[in-house]
DNA sequence: TTGTGTTTTATTGCCTCC
DNA sequence: GGAGGCAATAAAACACAA
């Protein structure tokens, strides 16, 4: 059966009684020809639908009555917006892409169309436009993840790299005599390293060199914070404090990293130079804070306690 | 020409708001 | 309860390879 809603498209119905279906099988008096109303689509405003077989072929007068009989009897087809029509269209819509009423019956004049399919573009278009508005989103998302997921795996590289550190300066006796009377010597003498033993790397020895340019400056500001980690010679250290690790590996801090080690260069070069004595328990701290930026007891493996 | 996949137009049913 | 929006869907129109 085919009916008209109030604004004279065609539906075909199948027996719904929902209101909306209830309100498209009121007819007035005009409709009941049905497909006539559609004649009449092309006609309002004064819009030529050019490209339309349908309005094209009953515009011409040669038509007789069996074509309009075959046309009013068959089934109403879809006819798809000339582009003249969709461009208008589109740049309405990108104006807004609601649809106010009085908007819809302005549009639907100005393109000789029904308010009705006018209505049903601006749905369709705000569909199309939510699929791509989600697929941009995803994308963007996306991206954002991979981004993400390369810093992590970058920083999971670091961390192993550290840990495999860690055990090679384990296994090399780090924690045992030998290395730590090196690392003293070092620090308390700034001499050389012994040729038997393993050289520090220049990562170790930037780290020192922070830790000693740090100490150096706090010792100036801070001696009197008693709240602070200390040294057995009460040196304020804020490497203990603070973790110099998330620093040492911090890009952002590289240069004050080489003028740290700049000055400890310089430093133990002057003959003067008095560096305090550290014990075997703090050079087990000084170690661990070069590695973890905490002291030794917090660690979940300390592997110098054995 | 034809089969098939995609796009466009339109309908249906449900929901929310006033 | 009516109006309008949305998701799901139907079906015609279209594009295109074989």
């Amino acid at each position: 059966m085919k009916v008209l809603d109030m604004e004279g498209s065609a539906a075909v119905c199948g027996g719904s009684d929902s209101p909306k279906q209830t309100q498209k099988l009121k007819f007035n008096a005009e409709s009941s020809l049905g497909s006539k109303t559609m004649l009449s689509f092309g006609a309002v405003g004064g819009v030529k639908r050019s490209g339309n077989m349908f309005f094209s072929a009953f515009d011409q007068e040669e038509f007789g009555d069996e074509y309009l009989d075959e046309y009013l009897n068959q089934q109403e087809k879809k006819r798809r917006l000339t582009v003249d029509q969709i461009q208008f269209l589109e740049r309405s819509f990108e104006e807004d892409n609601r649809l106010e009423p009085d908007r819809k019956t302005q549009l639907a004049n100005e393109l000789g169309l029904q308010p009705r399919q006018i209505a049903v573009w601006f749905q369709n278009r705000r569909a199309r436009w939510k699929g791509k508005q989600l697929e941009t989103d995803y994308e963007t998302l996306h991206e954002n993840y991979e981004t993400l997921k390369t810093d992590y795996d970058n920083l999971l590289k670091e961390n192993d790299k550290l840990k495999a550190e860690v055990l090679r300066l384990k296994q090399n006796n780090l924690g045992g005599d030998a290395k730590k009377a090196n690392l003293q010597s070092y620090y308390s003498k700034g001499l050389p390293l012994e040729a038997n033993a393993r050289s520090i790397s220049e990562d170790e020895e930037s780290k020192v060199s922070t830790f000693k340019n740090e100490e150096q400056n706090s010792a100036k500001s801070e001696v009197t914070n008693l709240d602070s980690p200390m040294l057995s010679d009460g040196v304020h250290s804020p490497l203990l404090e603070s973790g110099v690790t998330s620093r040492v590996v911090d890009p952002n801090n590289s240069d004050s990293l080489q003028n740290g080690e700049d000055n400890l260069h310089e430093e133990l070069l002057q003959p003067d130079r008095v560096f305090p004595m550290i014990d075997d328990a703090h050079c087990h701290q000084l170690l661990s804070s070069l590695y973890y930026g905490f002291p030794v007891e917090d660690h979940a493996f300390n592997f110098w306690s054995h």
